[in-house]
DNA sequence: TTGAAAGCGCTAACAC
DNA sequence: GTGTTAGCGCTTTCAA
């Protein structure tokens, strides 16, 4: 390991001083070009860069946004924070990630980790955020830490200043429900998975039986079935119970894990999809395409909800204001797994 | 944003000197119990957390080793960074994350990136360093910055002094031979998708042929098919490919997404998998159990990868040796995707 | 324009 | 045990 190099080594070897060199590293301030270019000569010649520790010791700035996900390895977040961090190096921004696992006291944990670290601002995706109930030991730790650092969410946080960005639920599953309206041997429709306490599934399926009364299609409750998990088992789980109450025409699933589920237990049945039974979920993620047949699923634009995040955090740390909520529009892509209109 | 608490104002409350509170911040000394509880007390009220910047720009350490990997929407970094992030939380460190896409000049920006944070370690996932011949360029870059932090590697960077950690290819691959030779039916053994100038696979292949030939299986050069890419696509084409030119017994796919590439190319020539033709793959990703029939596949214990990754960046952080390669033992988790002994 | 010097929040060596 | 003080590397007044 070299000594490193700094800003008094630089000022020394061009004969000026270190705020001479400061002013051109900022560029704050007017320098005479000449200095300029030897100055800057040598910064190159070392491959010299600012500590950025000392400089977030004066402007209490780090340029890292630290982000809070319940799990990278679930395509959807991982699409999602992909995008973020696209958006925050174009930005000039870093993340730094980290995982809860579901874990309500790690969530706490990570929490506190990223405010001691001086993240810039914090982005939480989901996790407590995803409670339809907030957590109010949770909303009050959110509260001490937005006092310094701005907070941005998806999902919701009753009783803190948190800007959220969201999905549109209701829109999302009512272009389900027209899509599905368009072909007429859909008659009994199903939906499977998701928790009751999760604020974005409470929605979609609000939606689901809003939609139903208007498209005058029956809600039959045995079709609308819950599942703690938002994986295979999940989606396996709930199909079965569906089919010991009968045949659903299409069964929406809360998303492309629990489709995948679904199929499992379509094809344990010799159910065919989607010659005998159709699947729509949510989420399109790069799983929809994986499996045969390739999944209709509503996709988010996952570019412009990561941009949205990013943006409303360089904002809030700016000083700038950030929109309260804002609503992502979906969009219904269709594949295969839904049969074709008649 | 409230005004930042700091050390001077906990002393103030307590009637001490800042260096007392530094004391029991630290644990690096003996204070009082007394005065150290009403510290401890002070603290605790604010929720007050030392500045790390300031902590850091003494001790040169900010304790965020950051990760350079291709794409963390793969199945396979995720697993990785996962193991990697806990291994390290584990250890007061946090994880600085960057995707590079596959990007050369991105990658080049990233690892500036990442330096010029002042992480106290950088790992590289692949990218550069998964070539067959060094880039050199990359190699001096990695030079320079391994002057001022630990660097720690998957895959190979001649002419640096990297610590590496690679999966045993040569093991790995002998362990799906060994198993192969135990199905009296396997005679025509074909290998699907990877490229030739990335080290694993080469690796993957060299122990391929040798095997075949101490197993005295025929090697059929028209069943040894390449693809640039590690994807559905580039399986679907690569077994596209050999089924023009026959039908193997069992096709060992370079990894789970080829896997489920080559199952579409089968499916398109109404062959099934495992009864006409049997599957084996590399990495053990959640896919091998998303798809049906779920898959025979090496698996890495990303657990022990991550956590030597993590532990070899650590030590070299605090200037203690690390070994130059450590190698990853595979084992085969056994599925459905091959056909049953014979 | 430029340099000297104060100070960001903290730790550690040095006195007492 | 405890306080005083000198930095860590940088930015930013304040004078010149």
């Amino acid at each position: 390991m070299q000594k490193n190099i700094t800003i008094v080594d630089i000022a020394k070897e061009a004969g000026v001083s270190i705020s001479t060199v400061s002013r051109v590293l900022t560029g704050n301030a007017r320098v005479k070009e000449e200095k300029k270019a030897r100055i800057q000569e040598i910064i190159d010649k070392y491959d010299f860069h600012p500590n950025i520790l000392a400089r977030g010791l004066i402007n209490t700035r780090t340029h890292v946004i630290g982000i809070l996900c319940a799990d990278i390895r679930n395509p959807y977040y991982a699409a999602l924070c992909v995008t973020c961090e696209q958006a925050a190096n174009e930005n000039g921004y870093n993340i730094m990630l980290c995982n809860s696992f579901g874990d309500r006291l790690k969530e706490f944990e990570l929490l506190d980790n990223l405010s001691r670290q001086r993240v810039d601002a914090i982005i939480l995706l989901g996790g407590a955020a995803d409670d339809l109930v907030t957590d109010h030991e949770y909303a009050e730790k959110v509260n001490m830490i937005s006092d310094q650092i701005p907070v941005v969410i998806t999902g919701r946080l009753d009783g803190t200043p948190c800007s959220r960005i969201n999905i549109d639920a209701t829109e999302a599953m009512t272009q389900v429900m027209n899509y599905i309206s368009t072909i007429s041997s859909f008659k009994k429709i199903a939906f499977a998975g998701g928790r009751s306490d999760v604020i974005f599934t409470v929605g979609l399926r609000a939606c689901f039986r809003k939609m139903l009364r208007q498209l005058k299609l029956e809600y039959i409750p045995e079709f609308d079935v819950s599942n703690p998990h938002y994986d295979e088992t999940g989606g396996l789980e709930a199909m079965d119970t569906i089919l010991k109450h009968g045949k659903p025409d299409i069964v929406i699933c809360v998303n492309d894990f629990t489709a995948v589920g679904v199929m499992k237990s379509l094809a344990n049945h010799q159910l065919k999809v989607p010659d005998d039974i159709s699947l729509i979920s949510f989420d399109d993620t790069f799983i929809s395409t994986l499996i045969t047949p390739h999944l209709t699923s509503i996709s988010y634009n996952y570019v412009q909800f990561g941009s949205q995040l990013i943006e409303s955090a360089i904002n809030l740390i700016e000083g700038k204001p950030a929109p309260t909520e804002t609503l992502i529009h979906p969009t219904l892509v269709i594949r295969e797994s839904c049969k074709k209109g008649a």
